[in-house]
DNA sequence: CAAACATATTGAAATGTATCAATATAAGGA
DNA sequence: TCCTTATATTGATACATTTCAATATGTTTG
């Protein structure tokens, strides 16, 4: 029960608390991460075509298999990013909505 | 060298990479440093007058006195707070321009 | 100067995080 | 069915983070 990431929170449809936006401050907060949504927010075009899977992620950051993997579940416990599995691929894309409420929290705090 | 933040990047007016946003999202990761944000962004007033210090913060967020101090340390090495001492007391304020980079950063990237 | 107070630093403990190697699971194709 | 490929999980290691108690530093005031 330990050496992986605390995850938790996967925040549905709620309102949002402290907590909540904290989460996704924390899963944002890496550097892989941002490299990995800037991928996703791009146009480009992944390997196995119709989307952007694991294996793009590998060569786009040059971690390892389980590391993308760790960070997907940890994006999406955000809601940060869903994923689909089709045929033998997980697909990755944003969830825009939740980068919206970020931003606003962000810019409308103060 | 160790037991405390690994603190390092306290960016000054730079373009901010992906390493500096992934260090203010870092710094706002924390549902302390949050509810010590809205604190802040709200007008209230503080105990010394004058300003938010941390004394203010302490009973604010119910941490210690070393607790509060370090997170303050935080915020201002991501540039989200300005530290400012007067007489014995520090107070500090948001950087509004920082909370809004951050925030059209995520409002842009996708 | 000495006492009082606000803040910072140090030291330490508990917990969390990033990463990879090894292995398991799942899905498609020969 | 068996092999290959994509992803997930486990286990382990190195390091980072949060927190407080104890102590140091700095500032005002008696």
């Amino acid at each position: 029960m330990s050496g992986l990431l605390q995850l938790e929170p996967t925040m549905s449809e709620a309102p949002l608390g402290l907590e909540g936006m904290a989460w996704i401050f924390k899963a944002l907060s890496d550097p892989a991460r941002l490299k990995i949504i800037m991928y996703l927010a791009s146009d480009a075009v992944g390997c196995c075509g119709d989307g952007i899977c694991g294996c793009d992620l590998e060569s786009v950051t040059g971690l390892s298999q389980p590391t993308i993997s760790h960070h997907m579940k940890c994006l999406a416990s955000a809601g940060l990013v869903v994923a689909q599995k089709r045929g033998k691929w997980m697909y990755y894309s944003l969830d825009t909505r939740v980068f919206a409420a970020a931003g606003s929290y962000l810019t409308q705090c103060c």
